[in-house]
DNA sequence: CACATCACG
DNA sequence: ACGTACGTGATGTGG
């Protein structure tokens, strides 16, 4: 029994599509951080890990279908059609599954023109042979392969859900049937198969065929004997559809010779490949796997499995003997990602013969630098602060990686998984995340930086033949990377922030909501926590008993909207509004800000250059793209943000940027139109949506209606999402669009054929070849692919504006250096651009920045930049 | 750590 | 029938 080898094989496909709906309804819960469902895939993964459990095989074979056409179609045309497509959900998984599986060390396989039966029928045969020792189990969801069950072989049929199986061995298939494993093929043969789509003999089904074959034994010896059965119609069917009797057996029967390439040997279990594994869960969102394989000893052999050597030397002082080129790739770490406050913790350099590593930095102020970086602007931060500058780099790994694909992060691991280059441990691996956070012995640090080296200098040219395939080259030498150049001095520069403005709006605050919060307890009765929803909840709709209207997963809505509705209904409502309003500014814009600003009396934001869908940029730490200025209450904290000594603030914004690319890339001329003779365009939508004649009997709800059409049209537009907007009802929302198509044909076939593009092509660009991949295009489910045809309709509208924008960035850096301007840039605000003027320059520099940005680019239709300047930013708008 | 809410374009 | 507008980040609550 112990030295007994134990083979599992499994039929893939079938487990997968069992898998894929038995977590069905939670398709919706199993989503990855990158938007792949994930339920099929976690599914197998418990399946299988219950399995391995439970029966302790040291061999193991998951096999696969090929594909549609195998030996059986060839025999009989219809075999398994009909079948309804398989789910895109469903689809996507497969492969995720396939290497999910060899990272566990279990062998996969799969053979043109056969199926996964057949593979397992013939490993399953080998099984026998008698120089070999093998217990056989054969797990599947589908009953054909009872079949094989036989003395060494026990076949385990899915029931339900993950963990219930159906255990066929011969006398179970005796006892349960009266059947032989032979006879179960000759009961296919009379019956049919449904779900694989052969018939079988007319109007035989299962309890006459078993009784034919309690009678009669064999398929062969019925129709030996056919002249014996007395007259009938079932005797009629037999004799007319002997042959179709015969080609299903054949059908029905699991090919044991079929030509696989592989042999018992190859199923032993290898051992998991951890580190992999490791990352694959965390794309895939799964943290109790990963917690379990950590916790299995994982994190020690973590340590052992990544050393498949890895050869550098560390440079201790400036005086070492080192080498160093431009060619290098050049790597700098630190331990949090803040790079304005964080210090370099260490780096490494080096190419495919050499790696270098170090931390001590008098050889960093001394040494040539590399051009090939990884996170450009985040060394050029930390280098700037050690009073050098890094030269212009020529190759981005980090920007490369997310021109070529948004879907995933770029980081260093993620690269050395997508393009196969070595292995690296996760960063939370080596630094540990949270509380926990800390540099590791040197040891560990310098393999890991060196391990960082050796897959940089490996991706780089698969990196950069796919840009070129992409069409991306230009887009990361021309844009993205002088972009980094320049957000990087932007970051440096910073904005200065006034501490008193702050400290004496953030008092104003204290006391209004302080008196809030008083009138707020004595209408509602009683003191709770404003700020909790779950506790407003109950006091709105238990307790003041106010209808509640939304729901949210977790209890009742008392979102703006919902409470908007509510107010004309309690004077707390209309309190707790205000409230609202002033609680956000305080917390997130007072008390946020404040220490925010570094000692220079500056704030120094981060711009994220890789991490939107679109090509836009963020801004955190903090966010200085969402400062408020729809509200007057919200709107005075950029008073706080003034301008250098002697200088203003000037803000310079693309009039309709959007709606004028979406006029360019559509060529719809009435658009295109209405931009070129300078018309207000949603004043000019109102007149042909609405049939108005002359602009002056445009009404201003007229305007507005057709400003959210306006709006809804470069969001991919759809009737709910507008009615709700304009609180309408569906069908004058309908009416709308349908006129709106109608009048701006042009529009209506961007839509169309750019969502046509998204499924034939799998991704949508930007005018500069910016790409985003859009997977759930083909999705079954409504609402996914719902959202993907609005993300293919948005997005290359987004993102050609956020090209033009990320252009005049650059263009305007370098005409401000050009003219010895002391003017600087900023911040961008993804339509804007806020810079340091000195007060002398402003009417030259208003001009240029102007002239820049509206010839960022030539469109079908003119750019227009509105500006203002002011002492502070408030003013400057 | 997920969720709700709300700030911006 | 299905039930959403596109793209972000920060904060506070509560399990």
């Amino acid at each position: 029994m112990e030295n007994k080898n134990r083979l599992l094989l499994i039929d893939g496909s079938s487990i997968a599509f069992r898998a894929f709906f038995a977590l069905y309804n939670q398709l919706d819960r199993f989503v990855a951080p990158n938007g792949l469902h994930t339920n099929a895939i976690f599914a197998f993964h418990t399946m299988l890990s219950s399995l391995m459990e439970r029966i302790q095989p040291t061999h193991v074979l998951i096999a696969f279908d090929a594909g549609k056409t195998t030996f059986r179609t060839e025999m009989f045309a219809e075999y398994k059609g009909g079948r309804s497509k398989t789910p895109d959900e469903f689809r996507e998984q497969l492969p995720f599954i396939k290497e999910m599986i060899e990272k566990l060390g279990i062998r996969h396989y799969e053979l043109v023109n056969y199926e996964a039966d057949d593979i397992i029928g013939t490993l399953d045969k080998m099984a026998e042979a008698p120089d070999v020792d093998f217990d056989v189990t054969i797990v599947t969801g589908d009953k054909d392969m009872i079949q094989l069950t036989d003395w060494n072989t026990r076949v385990e049929i899915s029931k339900k859900g993950v963990a219930e199986f159906e255990e066929f061995t011969p006398e179970y298939l005796n006892e349960k049937m009266g059947l032989t494993p032979t006879q179960f093929i000759d009961l296919k043969a009379l019956m049919g198969d449904s779900s694989d789509n052969y018939p079988g003999v007319t109007k035989i089904g299962e309890k006459t065929a078993l009784k034919l074959l309690q009678e009669w034994e064999s398929l062969d010896n019925l129709y030996a004997n056919i002249d014996s059965l007395k007259a009938s119609k079932m005797k009629e069917n037999l004799v007319a559809d002997k042959e179709m009797a015969y080609l299903s057996q054949k059908l029905a029967t699991i090919n044991t010779n079929a030509p696989i390439e592989i042999g018992l040997e190859d199923t032993r279990i290898q051992s998991k490949n951890i580190s992999a594994l490791s990352i694959f869960y965390d794309e895939m969102g799964f943290a109790q796997f990963k917690n379990k394989l950590l916790s299995d000893g994982g994190l020690s052999e973590l340590t052992e499995t990544t050393k498949d050597e890895i050869v550098f030397e560390v440079v201790t002082d400036s005086a070492s003997d080192f080498s160093v080129s431009k060619d290098d790739f050049f790597y700098l770490e630190t331990l949090g990602e803040n790079y304005h406050r964080e210090k370099i913790v260490a780096f490494a350099w080096g190419n495919a013969e050499k790696i270098y590593v170090s931390k001590n930095l008098s050889v960093l102020t001394e040494m040539e630098l590399p051009e090939n970086t990884y996170d450009f602007k985040k060394n050029r931060v930390l280098l700037h602060h050690l009073g050098r500058e890094l030269p212009v780099s020529k190759f981005d790994a980090m920007l490369a990686k997310y021109l070529i694909s948004t879907t995933e992060d770029n980081k260093i691991s993620t690269i050395a998984r997508l393009f196969d280059v070595g292995q690296v441990a996760l960063d939370e691996e080596i630094f540990g995340k949270g509380t926990k956070l800390a540099v590791p012995d040197d040891e560990v640090l310098f393999e890991h930086l060196a391990r960082k080296i050796r897959v940089l200098v490996n991706a780089k040219s698969k990196m950069l033949s796919e840009l070129e395939e992409n069409e991306q080259l230009s887009l990361l030498t021309e844009m993205e990377l002088p972009l980094a150049e320049v957000l990087a001095k932007m970051e440096i520069t910073g904005i200065s922030v006034s501490n008193d403005t702050l400290e004496e709006i953030g008092n104003e605050n204290e006391e209004k909501l302080s008196l809030l919060t008083k009138e707020i307890y004595e209408l509602a009765g009683e003191e709770f926590n404003i700020n909790s929803p779950k506790q407003l909840g109950v006091i709105l709709f238990e307790k003041l008993q106010l209808p509640a209207g939304k729901k949210t997963k977790t209890g009742y809505s008392t979102a703006v909207d919902v409470l908007e509705d509510l107010a004309p209904l309690s004077p707390v409502v209309a309190k707790i509004l205000e409230y609202r309003q002033i609680n956000k500014v305080q917390s997130t814009y007072v008390k946020g800000l404040i220490p925010q600003i570094a000692e220079d009396g500056k704030i120094h934001t981060r711009y994220v250059q890789d991490l939107t869908q679109t090509g836009r940029l963020s801004s955190v730490d903090p966010n200085l793209q969402n400062i408020p200025v729809r509200l007057e209450e919200g709107r005075k904290i950029r008073r706080a943000f003034v301008p250098s000594k002697g200088a203003v603030l000037l803000s310079s914004d693309y009039s309709q940027i959007e709606l004028r690319v979406l006029a360019h890339i559509s060529g719809d001329e009435h658009l295109i139109d209405a931009f070129n003779h300078g018309a207000d365009i949603h004043t000019s939508t109102a007149m042909r949506v609405f049939g108005i004649e002359r602009a002056e009997d445009v009404t201003p709800n007229d305007r507005r209606n057709a400003k959210a059409v306006n709006f809804g049209v470069v969001y991919g537009i759809s009737d709910f999402g507008l009615a709700r907007n304009l609180g309408i009802t569906r069908k004058s929302a309908k009416n709308y669009i349908d006129t709106y198509f109608e009048r701006y044909p042009g529009i209506k076939k961007y839509m169309e054929d750019i969502v046509r593009e998204a499924r034939d092509k799998g991704f949508v660009e930007t005018m500069s070849h910016r790409r985003r991949k859009i997977p759930d295009i083909n999705a079954r489910n409504f609402n996914v692919r719902g959202f993907a045809e609005r993300t293919a309709i948005n997005s290359p509208i987004q993102g050609s504006a956020a090209d033009i924008l990320k252009i005049a960035m650059i263009n305007l850096d370098k005409a401000l250096i050009e003219s010895h301007s002391q003017a600087k840039l900023l911040l961008q605000v993804h339509d804007e651009i806020i810079l340091d003027v000195p007060q002398e320059e402003l009417g030259e520099i208003r001009k240029l920045v102007k002239k820049t940005m509206e010839d960022a680019i030539e469109l079908a239709v003119p750019l227009k930049v509105d500006e203002n300047a002011g002492k502070t930013w408030y003013e400057a708008k």
